[in-house]
DNA sequence: TATGAATGAGGCTTCATTCAT
DNA sequence: GATGAATGAAGCCTCATTCAT
């Protein structure tokens, strides 16, 4: 019986990450406005009707997908916080090198992903959130500001890196990164030249400098 | 004759910028799905259909917004340039400053120009846009990237800041306002601080420091 | 299982036939023009919207019209080919009776049906014909005139009517028909007088006479 | 005096024989509903607003255009009918190439104004036709049936052509000659070959043999 | 749980017509 | 008479969402 149950939800928990996977090719294929439902459900093989038993609305649906990143961001997170506290990062530079594998990685992890995020910060569709989702993303947002925080402390603390508001440096480096990462890509969209990685590196090595004691 | 013919075409013109100001306004309250061109109209006072004797398409009416604020860029940068130029920012951190400055200003001009031209680099909307408003853009934008591409390489010429490639300093610099306008936009918008202007004076000191020679 | 999903094909099959039902009375009232999607759906029992399950745009909907009187059409030809083959029809005066009866057949299946044909043959809105509507129709009407051109083919074998070449003798019968339908049709309009018969048997008399050996 | 308003008059019907020379191409060229008055006003080099100086609606305009046409065809007549009294037409096949050389003589006149004559004929747009043109083009069509069925009569009195209702015989002859237009038109716009000419002498070779005595 | 036909509100856009100049 | 900017009704079509099966 328990097993049946287990099946059961196995099965629902496959079809859940089917629709998400088709929707985030979806999504960034043609946009959240192009994309159609209707589409989404082809590609994930289910039909229509299907998908409002696992998200609410497109919005939830979308947004759902902010959550596996943002989990990977906080693994990431805690691995760099790790090398830190055993002393593996000592210098500036060695720190923002960390940040930049960092989002490096979190970047090949989900491409896709980071640019719902920021579709999410602009700020276009936070209407029909469903409640479970809501909670869910902020609380990971949440721990993830912490978590960089508490680095940024640690870093100075151990006079890795001038003395400043820790809270505004993740707010400087995440931004950093989410401008980049858009900049990049409409370039990319346009030129096909992928400058990403250079310039990413280039910028934490500035950054590196500039926060060097 | 030649009067009537132009106090008529001022009359359109006044028209045309009833639209776009209106449009703004809708755009960014409601976000670009949900602006409707009825709502719209209807704050510019013109009928629905008056709309497209100004525009051929919604996206072409929102496009067409990027238009002022890029020329408000050029003219900031020609401005910063030459305070540059005569020798009045002559070390890295005045020139960081300059472009703190120059980043302020435009934001100033006009915040909601500046969330249009991130949903422009997000990309969901360059379908149908009208040649002219397309070409108009480009060359702007061209015109812009060169002239801070210019900047740069003068500061570095004059080893005020370190040398390096000024096209990517000059995605740097840019990049790096933009994450952080959207960035604290968001949270201005959960939060109600604002902490765009601090967030951004403090990554130029950084960016100033680091690129110090 | 195979039943039940039998009955749900059965009953769009339904939905179908009643929409085409719809707009053929519409559209013949009205005209093309006129006629709008609402008042077909109306008519229909369905939701605006539900047409579009069933055809692809306005147009389409139209040209689906035609289908069902070309296959009538169809039928009454391999029908009228019969009779000849089997020798009920000899003379030239028999084989032309044949085909005004064919003709008096196929207009009382469906006069409106005539109408479309016309309005297509005028050419104002091949447009947006979707690939399947356009194939079905092409093949049907090949069909069809190859059907006829062999009935004029075996009738000039036989000397049962003059020489000529049969293809322009399909022309000549189908461009007459139709011609008098239009001319009838409209004085009918005007004089509510109905002349259609009289003048379509007339004319095959004539026919008849013209093309005997 | 005089002469300026003769010449303010000429200039009057010049600027209508524009507008009616764009619009037969216009309406030709896309068909009635996808031509649109704006694009009138700029092939016939007027303002949107002045069409409506000469014609009431989009549907006058379009009508308008019948009146050459059935002039010319009252004066085809006329010279044909002369023909028959003068004794130069004396056999049935004589006659019926009379009509073949009227049709196809109106034919080369104004092709498209053929074509307007048939979408008139379906009926489509009598919606809104001004008084002046209803009228007018009512008394045309009349004396051009009038002349016609009187030329049929002359014929049958002379015992030309079998003895038959002249006027139902009006009717086979203009239906045949529609109707072939109407085919052959079809034909051209999908193969690009043209037998309308060849398609029309057959048949009224054939109804010369049919009508003989 | 899964389906997919049906819904219908609502969007964008067109264009014949008007009217102030 | 001539203009052409402005109107606004009305059309087609889309698509997120529902619900009977």
């Amino acid at each position: 019986m328990a097993t049946l149950k287990r099946l059961a939800e196995e099965k629902k928990d496959l079809t859940q990450k089917a629709i998400q996977k088709a929707a985030k090719k979806i999504f960034f294929e043609k946009g959240y406005i192009n994309a159609t439902i209707a589409e989404i459900a082809t590609l994930a093989g289910v039909a229509k009707g299907s998908i409002y038993l696992y998200f609410q609305t497109k919005d939830d649906l979308y947004l759902s997908l902010m959550v596996p990143i943002l989990k990977e961001i906080k693994k990431s997170l805690i691995d760099l916080k790790d090398k830190i506290t055993q002393g593996q990062y000592r210098t500036a530079s060695e720190i923002m090198t960390g940040f930049y594998n960092h989002y490096k990685r979190i970047y090949s992890f989900d491409p896709d992903g980071i640019r719902i995020i920021q579709v999410f910060q602009l700020g276009d569709l936070i209407s029909t959130m469903s409640e479970k989702n809501r909670k869910e993303l902020n609380l990971l947002a949440r721990e993830n500001f912490r978590l960089s925080r508490n680095i940024f402390y640690l870093a100075m603390k151990r006079k890795a890196i001038s003395k400043m508001n820790p809270a505004q440096l993740v707010d400087i480096s995440w931004s950093t990164f989410i401008g980049i990462v858009q900049l990049e890509e409409s370039k990319l969209r346009l030129t096909e030249k992928d400058h990403l990685e250079a310039t990413l590196r280039a910028t934490f090595l500035i950054l590196a400098k500039g926060l060097s004691t």
